[in-house]
DNA sequence: ACTAAAGCCTGGCTGC
DNA sequence: TGCAGCCAGGCTTTAG
């Protein structure tokens, strides 16, 4: 499932195979993860175009074209890029496919197909509804502590929920937004607007250490950019998770058992006894 | 204006 | 053994 972390690998990993390639051709196989376009559009968009570069925005991979358009990307749950030869088999659930001019070929898969490509005028990206609401990007010196404690005092939502939500904070998900808080040491149904401008500070510093240790962590793991979804499949974030996933676990700060409930519709992980109210 | 919940999807696991 | 039922969860849409 990736997260801010695990994009921000994937993104860095297309940048490096795909900046300066041409797209021969492109095939759309599965029109349902593109709904935006019919699929004879979506191929004629992309061949010939050369990738320029590859960024990211939030969870979204923004691959820019050299023919003004930006194919924008998010895996959501179990979408992933392969790197294989031109000649190579399709990955089961393969529904778009990138053919190289060197010699290799691109592959989309996603299994749960809850990922979706967008093909958009690099000069309108800004204000595409993809990317129009998202909150500032946790690393942009637009996201200080003064403007998270603006944005907490407007909810009443329970601060996990608050934490997923990609209009006030970007980049966390189920996983990250459990870490932050044990770490910041904040109980996950505190609503939003009780938290203390001193306790603001120090979630905001754990957000940003916690995706900083996270991409530091997978940047030394996972070092062959052909690798494009190791980061998220291979184990990576497991090993910096504190509670997530960990309910009945003795916490690994002061041994108390770790807790698991429902929020949201989701799993929430803390420990009781480290994360008060 | 805000919050809550349903729906999208399918593989893997549990329990009968 | 086989299969029904549940679970995973990011995001959009709909309802309240």
């Amino acid at each position: 499932m990736p997260e801010l972390p695990e994009v921000e690998m994937v993104a860095r990993h297309l940048r490096a195979l795909l900046a300066g390639k041409t797209v021969r051709k492109a095939q759309l196989l599965q029109p349902g993860i593109a709904p935006e376009h019919p699929p004879r559009q979506f191929a004629q968009w992309l061949r010939g175009a050369r990738v320029e570069t590859v960024a990211r925005r939030g969870k979204h991979i923004l691959t820019h074209l050299s023919n003004g358009r930006t194919l924008l990307t998010h895996l959501r749950m179990t979408g992933r890029f392969l790197y294989v030869a031109a000649e190579a088999e399709l990955e089961p659930h393969t529904h778009a496919v990138f053919w190289l001019d060197d010699g290799q070929k691109l592959l989309y898969s996603d299994v749960r197909r809850f990922g979706r490509l967008q093909i958009v005028k690099t000069a309108e990206l800004d204000e595409t509804k993809a990317l129009r609401q998202l909150a500032p990007e946790p690393f942009d010196p637009a996201f200080t502590p003064e403007y998270l404690f603006r944005a907490l005092k407007r909810s009443r939502q329970p601060i996990k929920l608050f934490l997923l939500d990609q209009t006030r904070v970007v980049g966390l998900g189920n996983i990250y937004a459990a870490e932050a808080l044990h770490r910041a040491g904040i109980n996950p149904q505190l609503p939003a607007q009780q938290l203390s401008r001193p306790r603001t500070d120090r979630l905001h510093t754990e957000i940003v250490a916690v995706l900083n240790d996270a991409i530091a962590y997978e940047s030394t793991l996972n070092t062959d950019p052909r690798d494009l979804d190791a980061s998220y499949t291979g184990g990576t974030y497991e090993s910096l998770t504190r509670v997530y996933d960990r309910a009945g676990q003795p916490c690994l700060t002061c041994g108390t058992l770790v807790r698991r409930f429902t929020q949201g519709a989701r799993s929430t992980y803390y420990c009781p006894r480290c994360q008060r109210r």
